[in-house]
RNA sequence: CGGGGCGUGGCGCAGUCCGGUAGCGCACCUGCUUUGGGAGCAGGGGGUCGCCGGUUCAAAUCCGGCCGCCCCGACCA
């Protein structure tokens, strides 16, 4: 009987036909009767409950789902996990039926996941709005001539979705606001009266990453809580820098995440000072330099350190026969020399901005202590290229070097960039290539041999290299960039004309910030933080519900003490996730309790009743106590409370 | 984009070298027994073996192409 097909050929208009579903048979009926109540369900409550406030402490009554049966739940759990999984809260995150993923950097939240979400959203609200901010929303589709308005259009690459609608009209999936806030800025703002404004939102972003990896931590489409600043001077834009600052902090601790701010890179935003709010975690894709004498805290990109330079008088360059030398432990084997007492060239095309859009190739050659790597994002920078790739051997040769022997000695003027690091620019007498095979250069001298195109810092940090604001040794560390901070500047005000009239009646530009916080990335940083061998140890503030409330009844009295516990804690405002699946071992439901990591558990059965009421643990803690049905309610808001007020901040 | 790996019921896998009935564990459905840390017995349902093409009497298996996913290197919340 396949009554729920309807074909549209065969009837030869789609829909014509009514379509007819096949009724739940009487078993079903009763099966569904069982599990939930036939009118007003127990957990669709009205709240009246002290633990719902609003930031300023008011009550808030809502009417909302507090309660959900796990033998409803949609998101099962899975005693294995897929297995291509290998970031351990990604498994966990699936094995507990949080998320799903439905393609490569693509996930779909499922109710508990998206419960957490909302509970991150809620404090990332709250605190945007103890900041003055102001909640709106904008859209994800934007036209382009809005980022390109900006330049944007034309800067970044593929990792931006591009599409026509059916007018031909040039469409993008928002990558970021910036734009959108400045279109508005541009309208809304008219006056330094209207000055200094916050607005945020809560925003799907899609960015076509080169690729996504690391489950949640790295994904096409995400969530972004991103917020915009707009001031009159850069005073006032770096006031607002600093409020962020502190909310990020607050919102860390509230969601107890660890989190480290570390100078960042500006990368696709612009700008000039920029922070990252930093997971410190071996599984994280960026590198982190640290000082633990100091303080001092920078992503490795844009981490400072300090060199000696090397002493001595200028010698005269001599041309050495060194066969079968390219690499720089081959030359200061054959010389009998240490590594720092040569130069290395490392060779990337960066690709520049040209006419209307177009895009052009230049070599780059960064020139770096022998014993050092060369930090890819200085020598872009520097460069002012928009893109690095690796060069290959053949782009090298047309700039007239020899690669495995080069040395900008006697390359013609402007065949290359030379972007030289500071510390190669004040040392004498490096080994460098002849630009010969199987020939090098000693006592090469920057400013006599060769001229710099640019100087500046380009050696990436290493483990233990002296810190630059106090000298004692970086350590070298892992994070996960949870949340950012930009002082933008005028880049898109200027770009979209979003300026205010000051007191003198003159017309100038708005100072814009931007902060955002990946709140998916945000929920996977916790799972990573808080889990054990059996699962998630949520912190309460983002676990989707308070109290996993377990039954092991047998027989139906109980069964019907623990349906009316159930309804109780809902009414009385407490979230709770109720396994009420019957003919399931304890063990069973015991393990996807623990799976789901719920701070609380709860369990009532025959053993728990004689002994004097439900039995209440924490999660990861042996311990337990008996709590008399009466006083659950109470006992319960107690706990959460407790918890909560740990998670807490002094206003 | 370069390198490596993998696509077989919802999940984990075997089968592929050497072509011939699609298999195992978990999960699911029915019944009975069990029941405080992933139960037992019996019965049952579910898979165009990623897709397209080729070779062959015969393809999950061999060949070619494509697609997808995962991992390692250049981008970012």
């Amino acid at each position: 009987m396949k009554s729920y097909r309807c074909r549209a050929e065969s009837s030869g208009r789609a829909g014509a036909r009514p379509i007819s579903y096949r009724t739940a048979g009487p078993r079903t009926a009763g099966r569904l009767a069982s599990r939930v109540s036939p009118r007003r369900p127990a957990d669709l409550v009205t709240i009246p409950s002290p633990l719902r406030t609003t930031p300023n402490g008011r009550p808030v009554n809502r009417t909302e789902r507090t309660g959900q049966r796990v033998s409803n739940l949609f998101g099962m759990t899975l005693r294995q996990a897929p297995g291509e999984v290998e970031i351990e809260s990604h498994s966990l995150l699936l094995r507990a039926g949080y998320v799903r993923q439905i393609a490569a950097g693509i996930f779909s939240y499922l109710p508990l996941a998206w419960r957490s979400l909302r509970k991150i959203e809620q404090i990332l609200r709250e605190e945007m709005d103890r900041i003055d901010g102001q909640e709106l929303s904008m859209p994800v589709v934007h036209p382009a001539e809005l980022w390109q308005a900006t330049g944007r259009w034309y800067d970044i690459d593929a990792t931006m979705a591009r599409f026509v609608d059916r007018r031909e009209r040039d469409l993008l999936l928002a990558m970021t606001h910036e734009e959108v806030v400045a279109f508005h800025a541009a309208s809304e703002i008219q006056s330094y009266r209207q000055l200094p404004a916050m607005v945020y939102h809560m925003q799907t972003k899609f960015r076509d990453e080169l690729r996504s990896r690391g489950g949640l931590i790295r994904v096409r489409e995400f969530i972004m809580k991103d917020s915009y600043s707009l001031d009159r001077d850069p005073e006032g834009l770096a006031k607002q820098y600093d409020r962020h600052y502190e909310a990020y902090e607050r919102i860390g601790r509230r969601c107890a995440l660890p989190l480290t701010a570390v100078r960042s890179d500006t990368g696709m935003m612009g700008g000039k000072i920029a922070h990252e709010f930093m997971y410190v975690t071996p599984i994280g894709e960026d590198s982190l330099a640290l000082c633990d004498a100091c303080g001092y805290a920078a992503n490795r990109e844009v981490a400072e350190f300090t060199l000696e330079p090397r002493e001595g008088e200028m010698s005269p360059p001599e041309r050495v026969h060194t066969p079968g030398t390219s690499t720089i432990e081959e030359v200061t084997g054959l010389l009998g020399i240490s590594a720092p007492e040569t130069g290395k060239m490392v060779f990337y095309m960066g690709s520049f901005a040209g006419e209307e859009g177009a895009r052009e190739e230049k070599l780059i050659a960064a020139i770096v202590r022998g014993d050092l790597e060369a930090n890819p994002i200085q020598v872009q920078n520097l460069a002012g290229a928009l893109e690095l790739r690796p060069a290959h051997e053949e782009e090298i040769a047309a700039a007239g070097m020899v690669p495995g022997f080069a040395s900008p000695v006697g390359v013609e003027p402007g065949a290359a960039i030379f972007v030289v690091d500071r510390w190669v620019v004040e040392s004498p007498n490096l080994v460098l290539g002849a630009n010969e095979t199987d020939y090098h250069l000693r006592n090469v001298c920057c400013g006599r041999d060769y001229e710099p195109t640019v100087v500046g810092s380009v050696a990436l940090a290493f483990e233990g290299a002296p810190c630059g604001r106090c000298g004692e040794g970086l350590r070298m560390a892992r994070g996960v960039e949870v949340g950012n901070i930009f002082q933008l500047g005028t880049r898109y005000s200027e770009g979209l004309e979003a300026t205010y009239t000051d007191e003198d009646g003159a017309e100038r530009p708005i100072w814009m910030g931007s902060y955002g916080i990946g709140t998916g990335r945000l929920l996977a940083c916790v799972a990573e933080e808080h889990r054990d061998d059996y699962g998630l140890k949520l912190p309460i503030s983002v676990a989707p519900y308070h109290v996993s409330l377990v039954s092991l009844a047998r027989e139906e009295e109980t069964w019907a003490t623990a349906d009316r516990v159930f309804e109780e804690l809902c009414a009385a405002g407490i979230e709770v996730i109720y396994d009420d699946r019957r003919d399931l071992r304890a063990g069973v439901k015991f393990n996807d309790a623990d799976l789901r990591g719920l701070p609380l558990r709860l369990v009532i059965g025959e053993r728990s009743l004689e002994a004097g009421g439900a039995e209440l643990s924490h999660r990861g803690v042996r311990e337990s106590r008996i709590i008399p049905l009466d006083d659950l309610v109470a006992e319960l808001r107690q706990e959460i409370d407790t918890l909560l007020s740990r998670l807490a901040l002094d206003d």
